[in-house]
DNA sequence: GTAATTGCAAATACTTTGCCACGTA
DNA sequence: TACGTGGCAAAGTATTTGCAATTAC
């Protein structure tokens, strides 16, 4: 654990960061919690409400995402996504991370196998997923 | 497509709505556009920006979500998720959407041949993928 | 010493609500 | 008529930025 922490801030100190408190501590809060967390989450956690300010956790979050350590989840900065669910119709997103386009992907969805599987595993009900792709589109690259 | 609006139209009826304009143009909107929206691109656009106010359309979206006839997509309704990439490591994730838990799916994800394709048909470089499955934890059932 | 990083406070951006008028059934 | 719906404007919440002070290297 503490040596994957270690191993990450020293792919930060290769790609130029500086290796302060802030960094480490949002490392290991992101490794020992083991899901998304938001910025908000982050900054209340008890490795840095008092180690520094939301806007540093912020701004750490921006450089390591672009940087390639972290990712934001989801489709967007800001605003929420809305899709119509017509019966029988599903699909799968296709997304540029340069532009933004988004595309509708023709082919047969392979993750219904595996919500079966975590239906019956996890007892969830009323289950459903949501699938997307991104990458740079080749007029972006 | 138009059938497609009015059976659409028909299901909010049933479920208690009322048929207005601006129902029929934002399914109508959704549909044609065929790909996820925001509020303000759905406001903005020609077939609502001069037919109803923003709010309006958010609270259309609103009652829509509520019973199932659209979706909002992602984790949150509203932060940005950030998750840590540790290299060789992919997680996939449960989200119970009654109290919010995130849990990883402890399963190999079934989508790298699918991503392969796309990446060969599609020609997208860098490409990665997020998987989420969302239903009622059976805490919360 | 120099450039990256930080804290604090102010500014944005998108969302959400209150309240009263209006339209559908 | 009655209750869902709509417009306008104000409030709320999470994010983002400016700038001077600090810190890592």
């Amino acid at each position: 654990m503490d040596k994957v922490v270690a191993e990450t801030v020293d792919r930060c100190r290769k790609l130029g960061m500086r290796r302060t408190k802030a960094l480490e501590q949002l490392i290991a809060t992101l490794l020992e919690t083991d899901r998304p967390m938001t910025l908000g989450e982050l900054a209340d956690s008890k490795r840095l409400t008092d180690q520094c300010d939301k806007a540093t956790v912020f701004r750490l979050l921006q450089r390591l995402a672009e940087k390639g350590i972290i990712r934001r989840l989801g489709l967007h900065e800001r605003a929420a996504y809305f899709t119509l669910l017509v019966p029988g119709r599903h699909h799968d997103y296709l997304i540029c991370t340069e532009c933004g386009l988004i595309e509708a992907v023709n082919a047969p969805c392979p993750v219904h196998q595996l919500e079966d599987e975590i239906r019956q595993k996890t007892g969830f009900q009323n289950l459903y997923h949501e699938l997307e792709f991104f990458g740079t589109c080749p007029t972006c690259a």
